[in-house]
DNA sequence: TCTATTGGTTGGAGCGCTCTAATGCTGTAA
DNA sequence: TTACAGCATTAGAGCGCTCCAACCAATAGA
């Protein structure tokens, strides 16, 4: 259980320590004799660099700390891909921590991954105060994911959520819809921009918007259909603020006779892989979440090695996915 | 930029380096004065201190390393809650990496956590071959989640597919099925489990198996169905190997206009977020997530502290949740 | 011949902390 | 008075590594 030293690789190589230290790091300045020999030694002992004591001597981190809000949505799990194809390219190592959706949490997360003290630290859609946040950015890089800020300290990337809610409008407009519908995502990150979307893309088109207030679940989309039909005022097609919401208000609507998309047609927004499958075939607002991560790792990257000091803010554009949950309505065609 | 050390701090208090320590640890035998002149200068400072460098001194960590293998399954995510919830009351911190479902990957996963020198290791159901898990746990205490092992100085806590099979099959003979296939995992994980689980309790209830090779996919669970359909051989009900092949059977027949449960039910296994959808609403094979994960850091934290030295086995009671695709054969009542 | 130069190698200091043993300082017993 | 606990505090070594300056051939140039 006591794992070997450099020491230990020095003494059976027959070279000092200072000389496997530089093996390891490939230092071009070692003959090849004792490269080989090194290597060997290691390779019998099972040794392998002590990252922390590394990080302690040469005062600096090859790692970047990566917070995600909610490990239970897969959104993250491809930003952190692209975080972590770029983070690997360039011979980072990412260390991933969760904040349960708990403010409380998330807060102990943080100052756990800061007391690795990592080159960086990319927060995905945090839910700490903005304070937390920038008092973290005076002790190192910190560039925001899915959550915007006016820190100039701070980096973020974000999708443009008014032209996603537009793409999706200027889509059932297309169809020949004229009463859509909104189902909006409450105080949820990014339902502000998408709720602009709507409402500038409904006035663009000369139509009257309409506002229904719900939550990023598929209860609340659910609920939010049922209040319609109540009212007496469901529309022919509703943009919903997320994916489960649209599930939610799908289900619903065929709850109560109606089909999908012939009576009412539906599109969600971030097009998980609920979306992408065939049972549900939901027709969606994608955003480039791999790109995301490779944006935020770069940009993180960026200041970790001072090439700039200027706040950068991403907004990255969405794009339509049709599929099966949008016709033009009454089912004509 | 720079972060203030405990010197810095021991200066500010007038007090030496190690009083700092003392207090930093919650040491008792330091007087109320002293402590809080260190508290006052500390805060005062924004100090916090460096993990790494205190586990380095310590020869101990605090750190447990949690290796995901796919961080897009939500799986894993309530497992880590569960890992979280222990790890937390315990007074360790956990840092976790993901596999990207590639073995190289993976690998590499683990050779970073094991850089940071953890007290011990979680490996979330890891593709790495068992050589690889053998040699890490030569190293420090490794516990296996989902994914079985002979290795005596690994502990593992599974679920036990055998069971969580005869459940489903019990459930579907009470509804008066005779014909019941299994679509078959392949080489999935725990896949095997679930097949014999399948054949033992068919063959109990005196019923021919009928086992369909597919995979852990909507796509692999709709293929399969197609294929019952072409061959004439489709039965009154479906036992899936996971919710994602259910899900995709599902929407296979209702293209082939047969409904679900009228005409056929489908039961999953995994009860994942998905299953639990209004719109999906799936019967399928519950497992106790998050007691994966708190059973596995107990585990693993008793190895930590050396209380225990003999493998332990943890098999968990898997449970039945119907919903709305199991019924009656033919519509039957 | 002597001095530079070069490429490979090494000792030693030090990163921020913990831990051990030693220190000073009270107060009490002999 | 000396001795000795008992407690709070501290100096110093050392964890595993990197980095710097020094060192040591071996070769090249004068």
């Amino acid at each position: 259980m006591v794992r070997p030293t450099m020491e230990d690789v020095a003494l059976r190589a027959g070279v000092s320590r200072a000389l496997v230290s530089l093996v390891m790091r490939n230092s071009p300045k070692v003959s090849e004799a004792r490269r080989s020999a090194v290597l060997k030694a290691a390779e019998e002992l099972g040794y392998s660099p002590h990252a922390m004591a590394r990080s302690l001597a040469s005062r600096t981190s090859t790692v970047l700390g990566v917070m995600v809000s909610d490990l239970h949505n897969a959104f993250f799990a491809e930003v952190v891909d692209g975080i972590d194809e770029v983070a690997r390219e360039q011979g980072f190592d990412i260390i991933i921590n969760t904040g349960g959706r708990s403010p409380a949490r998330e807060r102990r997360a943080v100052e756990s991954l800061l007391s690795f003290r990592p080159a960086g630290l990319i927060l995905l859609s945090p839910v700490v105060p903005a304070t937390a946040i920038g008092k973290a950015a005076e002790q190192l890089p910190v560039v925001l994911v899915a959550r915007s800020s006016r820190v100039s300290t701070v980096d973020t990337v974000n999708d443009d959520g008014e032209q996603g809610a537009r793409l999706a409008i200027d889509h059932l407009v297309s169809l020949g819809h004229k009463r859509i519908a909104h189902l909006d995502g409450g105080e949820g990150t990014q339902a502000g921009p998408r709720r602009r979307g709507y409402v500038t893309a409904m006035e663009a088109h000369g139509l009257a918007p309409q506002i229904v207030s719900s939550e990023y679940t598929d209860v609340a989309g659910a609920r939010a259909i049922r209040s319609l039909i109540d009212s007496d005022s469901l529309p022919t097609a509703i943009l919903s603020c997320n994916d489960f919401n649209a599930v939610g208000a799908i289900s619903a609507l065929e709850d109560a006779g109606l089909r999908v998309p012939h009576d009412v047609s539906v599109v969600g927004y971030d097009n998980t892989s609920l979306a992408a499958l065939r049972h549900v075939s939901l027709t969606t607002i994608d955003q480039p979440r791999a790109e995301f991560g490779r944006l935020a790792a770069l940009a993180l990257l960026q200041r970790v090695r001072d090439e700039r000091t200027e706040p950068v803010r991403h907004l990255l554009n969405p794009s339509l996915v049709v599929r099966s949950t949008t016709a033009p309505p009454g089912g004509q065609r």
